[in-house]
DNA sequence: TTTCGACTTTTTTAGTCAGAAAGTCAAAAA
DNA sequence: TTTTTGACTTTCTGACTAAAAAAGTCGAAA
């Protein structure tokens, strides 16, 4: 409890996220052990248990910490003042810089979903609201200034997350088929979510003139 | 080889793949055992290697059938005498449908996908490489009519291959989730794919008036 | 308050083995 | 000639064990 508080005490704490992070993301869970993270800052193992009261924690921790950088970078494409349209396109976009970044929330989208889930299950829930809220602001927004065409901004809202997210599980399953070249990769998601975009706020039919 | 051009033959073959599809889509491959399947058609275990090689190849026979449906299913839609955003909006909603009638299909989506892949790797590829064939098809007709704005109907093709991927990957992950009511499940979906699918047709922002 | 070494407990791993299921084949039946 | 089968061998799986590794505890000390 008081460890919080302690200035100290916090900067440990991002240390040993730091080097559980980096871990993680080059072996995975169960090829981490304690003792590894421990060694990486010039700690013994058990002083981790001063810290962090599981192994389990310490991975909650840092995907809570990779999903709150994810949610605050978005945030701030939200603060933007430009037009509701264009936030949504730069919500997608952003979507691959998270994708390449932050590699421990890209892997529990893939292989590693159906055995941690029980474990992060809750953390990925409140994510998805988090990303709900920020959706729903964008689309509440453009309502109102009558940017958008929309009827329901809830609807709208949880249908865009669904999109991005069977993206995201998709593009991470299929990540992990091939070691090979992630850069061509990289360009070529770029130009897809492009697309993406723009046919969500276009459309693909040709604009006739409207009536009303 | 000669086996194939026979009538009797043939239809043995669908009386296992149909007493397979059964048991595979209710108790899984490993808890379907080369009796079972016999049992239930009336013939001894050995008979069914008459037919076929190993109990992979049931499988991926089993699937390769579910594939060849579905696709059956979205070209009936292309022949269709409407506008190509129609098509695709049919096509974006008959994957409910497809979710709920092609069982095994659909699991190899979600949990099994990742022990799966080595041995229907190949057919998950085809099968991508069809629905892309379908997808491309639609966009070429709704081009070359003018109702279409589109630049590349590659691109294009590709993007909502993968949406609907991700969409289908994202639900079959879900649907795991929660053995509840699966018929409210099925309306929320249907409502959300009829959104998905005007959005993809007209796009979220409001319609200017075109200047060109 | 923070660290650590020695400690116990739990989980993984490697290996064994018996029973189940996959897969083969020559002979019989249709 | 096509289809089926029972008896057969091979391969796979799950349950068990012992040993090793890693998780987790605790009291003492810095």
């Amino acid at each position: 409890m008081s460890l919080e508080h302690t200035k100290i005490s916090e900067e440990k704490h991002q240390l040993i996220l730091d080097a559980a992070q980096k871990r993680f993301a080059h072996f995975g869970i169960s090829k981490t052990s304690m003792e590894d993270i421990a060694a990486d800052i010039g700690l013994s193992k058990s002083s981790l248990y001063y810290y962090f009261t599981t192994k389990e924690d310490i991975f909650k921790a840092v995907i809570a910490r990779e999903q709150e950088i994810f949610i605050a970078r978005m945030e701030e494409i939200l603060k933007k003042n430009i037009p509701a349209g264009e936030k949504l396109e730069q919500y997608i976009l952003n979507q691959l810089s998270f994708l390449n970044e932050l590699t421990n929330l890209r892997v529990i989208n893939s292989r590693a979903y159906d055995e941690l889930r029980p474990m992060i299950g809750d953390l990925f829930k409140n994510f998805s609201h988090e990303e709900l809220r920020l959706m729903r602001h964008i689309m509440e927004e453009g309502k109102s200034r009558g940017e958008l065409a929309i009827e329901s901004t809830e609807k709208n809202a949880e249908l865009l997350v669904h999109l991005l997210q069977g993206f995201r599980i998709r593009y991470s399953k299929h990540a992990l088929d091939r070691f090979s070249d992630m850069q061509a990769e990289y360009h070529r998601l770029e130009s897809e979510l492009q697309l993406f975009a723009r046919i969500i706020c276009h459309g693909i039919n040709k604009k006739e003139k409207t009536l009303s």
